[in-house]
DNA sequence: CTGAAAGCGCTTACAG
DNA sequence: CTGAAAGCGCTTACAG
């Protein structure tokens, strides 16, 4: 037996008060110039008492704007993206906006899919952590709905992003390697495909290798094409066959990283006693293997609250300027005993 | 300077067609017995050719309802909440529900703005893994709205509710210390509060403790009124002061075991070689342990999509019966070097 | 099988 | 400072 108590509307409160529901409804949007102090309270007063709380959907419908932003994550389960997460969800509950959180399970179709979704809930603005496979949608999208990329850049776009500097993160990984007497260093990463931070990474340690205070270490770019454990205990096993002295392995993401320790485990090879290992992104258990992973860490929950206050400075803004930003965060590193 | 192609109306559609709006909509909400076959052919091709898509939050606006479900975690950074998010998500998405996700952060305050705010966004239903601190609130939503619980129960209501079976776990774990020569056992776990899996599980452990096939094993409760880890580590100091032989350590959850093997660590103390560990919950990091960690897992995945499952049952029979349910899903037990 | 019209609950020019 | 009225983009009884 449900007890409905009928939903109190606009007008009830109207009623109440004895106004119009414009009256109540420039109340509502603060527009408290418009009446008297007196009128004000009254509205004040009613609408605490009785708990009339206004519905989102008709206001959304009626003001085209809805307070809410649409972030689409290519994986949503991984812990950089859980981290930027909570930076974007603090920051816009705060402001007072509501997100919709969207995993497209990096796949392209899906990203789309949601996208369009999203538009159709009237969602304000983006915050995309895109798969790549969608470039000229989400150009598209942006000329019509504020974007801001994370993580991830579009070329030829001027949709503003925010991501780590990658260029500095590799020169903090390679900078501390040139303090030991490494050797030889491999570079694990994820196929790059069109992800713009792995081609970035890529590209600088091609630059790095090419350097002449590197001259003494040999490089290696390995492209995962499949990341999984069995792979990437396949792929370490060949790396250890071949290996030099000296030898540093850098994964290039956490899910890597977890894969190469546990490899190592399997292989019954120590870290880093038969190979050194800096893994990018910092990790929940950096701190507690038996020697604590060295680490190159992204400012992940500063990343989001930076995308969220550049989309709600966007949103807010309206139709101004509204310029174009590449927000470039800095990486750290985190010495520890793997290298 | 955006170029923003006027969004198409229902109207647009029904222009081309040479219809009325009522008979678009009609297609749109899949009523094809109620129109020609032609005109159903005619109106599929035109909105496939000009990729007309309805605005969703009228929609909602007029048929009250959104396709949207609210999800509000206590904390939605535990990792249990992560994997128990994955499944809902699948199995709503797979639905064609689309879910906000909220975190509560461990506060009452902000679940009950939360679940208000939701209210006046025109949500479906709740799925609440609540704080313990709004019963008699969530109770009343309830009433108005459908609600599953996850992983928690709120006393002496019908809502149903989804979770682990709390005492078969605790059975687990303690018949896998049986086959051991453990002679004391530690639970750690957060302050019980009014949180139901905590205080179930602190029961379980007192019932078997008076059990006559435990009695040559000591049992005792910690209860932490803060999670940290210098708190953590403090009280594993204590115990392991204290400590007989054969003594075993079992955590309530995935962030204190983290904390356990950080303290042990930093106290120089080898697991299982000076104390036995059980964790409450897999953790991303259990194998990769010098030795890994045995563990009581719980179905998480399975968790969220029994959950998702059950809501939207009850949303597609609307008023009909709506059965309360309490679903209990199995722990598993893991055994790996560490217990 | 189809359409005219009312209405979901607000907001906002417009007029006073 | 305030209200009457139109309208946001759909859906749905009702009538035919």
């Amino acid at each position: 037996m449900k007890i409905m108590k009928k939903k109190l509307l606009i007008k009830d409160v109207a009623n109440m008060v004895g106004v119009s529901t414009a009256t109540i409804s420039r109340f509502l949007n603060g527009k408290y110039q418009s009446m008297s102090e007196s009128t004000r309270q009254k509205i004040a007063s009613t609408i605490e008492s009785i708990g009339y709380q206004p519905n989102n959907i008709a206001r959304s419908l009626r003001s085209q704007e809805s307070k809410t932003i649409a972030v689409i994550m290519a994986d949503i389960f991984n812990p950089y993206s859980m981290d930027v997460l909570r930076g974007i969800e603090e920051y816009c509950s705060q402001e007072g906006y509501k997100i919709f959180i969207c995993d497209a399970k990096n796949s392209g179709a899906r990203e789309r899919n949601y996208i369009e979704e999203m538009v159709n809930r009237g969602v304000d603005g983006f915050i995309l952590n895109t798969t790549g496979e969608n470039d000229l949608f989400v150009k598209g999208i942006s000329l019509e709905h504020p974007v801001v990329l994370i993580g991830r850049k579009i070329k030829n776009s001027n949709i503003s992003s925010v991501a780590a500097d990658n260029a500095q993160g590799v020169k903090l990984a390679l900078e501390h390697l040139l303090k030991t007497n490494c050797q030889r260093v491999s570079y694990l990463t994820p196929a790059p495909g069109n992800v713009s931070p792995r081609i970035e990474r890529v590209d600088t340690f091609e630059r790095f290798a090419a350097l002449s205070a590197f001259s003494h270490i040999s490089f290696e770019c390995i492209k995962l094409a499949v990341v999984d454990r069995e792979h990437v205990t396949k792929t370490l096993e060949t790396l250890i066959a071949s290996s030099s002295q000296n030898h540093t392995i850098i994964t290039g993401n956490g899910l890597l990283s977890l894969y190469v320790v546990q490899a190592a485990k399997a292989l019954n090879k120590r870290i880093p006693e038969d190979f050194s290992l800096i893994g990018f992104d910092e990790t929940e258990w950096s701190e507690i293997l038996k020697n604590p992973l060295t680490v190159v860490a992204q400012p992940t929950y500063d990343i989001g609250c930076t995308a969220a206050k550049k989309i709600i400075t966007t949103l807010r803004k309206a139709n101004e300027s509204n310029e174009t930003q590449i927000i470039l965060l800095p990486f750290s590193l985190i010495v520890r005993e793997t290298a």
